[in-house]
DNA sequence: AACAGTTTTTGATTTATGTCAAAGGAATAG
DNA sequence: CTATTCCTTTGACATAAATCAAAAACTGTT
């Protein structure tokens, strides 16, 4: 999905504001496996994803990696806390495929925040969508056994387990990836 | 908290918005236990907790009651989903002690949405630190030892170790509440 | 103060999932 | 095309936490 449509699908916008928001993006084509941020930096970019599939990962103390989050075509990706706040990330941010992306500064859009009321709108719109999306999750996670917990994901992000491999999403859904194999068995 | 002081905390105001934004809101005295959603309505306000406490939970076929989120003095509580999208709500929404409350219809907050660019960021901000909070939880919960996420508990939300129902924080933390009792001892 | 109801603690047992280890398959690079 | 590395599956065993059950400790009400 575009990111013009993207925008347009959540607010109304004329030819010039669309045109004129869309300036504020740069595209960027991005080879599978590259790091987009690391644990500690600050992110300085948003990224929306018009193709490809990217992860947020955080590393435990034993060294392990937690998927944190998938991201497909048309969200938009970053580490959210460190990307707003401009603090250090708790997360990594890595493209498992090759991927078209639309980025932006913090500055940048901190301008379109505040030129386009529209865009604030935007901002709390996918907010909300993001925090609900999260919430479903935590309940899947929270209160029910391994294999309720793939077929939550199977129904939620249905492309990502044939996509993905399978070590990243037993550690999204909180599972080793031995469970995660029985259970597709 | 006053909402006053909540609203000025975020966002500058001058005394003529502060006025006309707080005259939208309706303050509240409601008694402990009390009902303000319950699953399948459609929730009609957001709620601004001045003081007291009050939950979200919602019900496992099992029937048990697994508590979603706690609300304390300074946090706007609802169903996130069914007060913004107007559709049924998946949760009940109690309070758990007396509390006064300032709400809000979502025609009136709309209102204020579309009147102040302000208030647009405010929801933003109020956005994304929820979420930000959220995925706090989901990180703890989904690779800690039952232990550990009590831990997580009483750094996040000191207060409330103490004055809620061990059930509640047991359903909260998802585990049972005889581990719990276990683990505090 | 005593009762009824609720909430918390304690004990014994079961179970889902984790851990460790090794083998089998698939993908990638030279 | 072959070798190296990475990813997935399978097996045996260990363990944290759930379940079931009952006793003990609170709480509020008459």
């Amino acid at each position: 999905m575009s990111l013009a449509d993207f925008l347009l699908s959540l607010i109304p916008l004329d030819t010039e504001e669309l045109e004129d928001i869309l300036s504020h993006f740069e595209k960027e084509d991005i080879p599978k496996n590259t790091m987009l941020i690391a644990e500690g930096e600050i992110s300085k970019r948003l990224y929306f994803t018009e193709s490809g599939m990217g992860r947020s990962y955080y590393l435990k103390k034993d060294g392990k990696e937690i998927t944190q989050w998938f991201f497909g075509s048309g969200k938009f990706m970053s580490s959210v806390d460190s990307f707003f706040q401009q603090s250090p990330s708790f997360y990594y941010l890595e493209t498992l495929e090759d991927s078209v992306v639309f980025s932006i500064t913090k500055e940048k859009l901190d301008q379109l925040f505040s030129n386009y009321q529209k865009m604030e709108q935007l901002g709390r719109l996918v907010s909300i969508e993001m925090l609900t999306k999260v919430v479903n999750k935590l309940n899947a996670i929270q209160f029910q056994t391994a294999k309720e917990r793939y077929e939550y994901m199977l129904e939620e992000f249905p492309d990502i387990s044939y996509r993905v491999a399978l070590g990243h999403i037993a550690s999204y859904l909180g599972m080793t990836q031995e469970t995660l194999s029985r259970i597709r068995r």
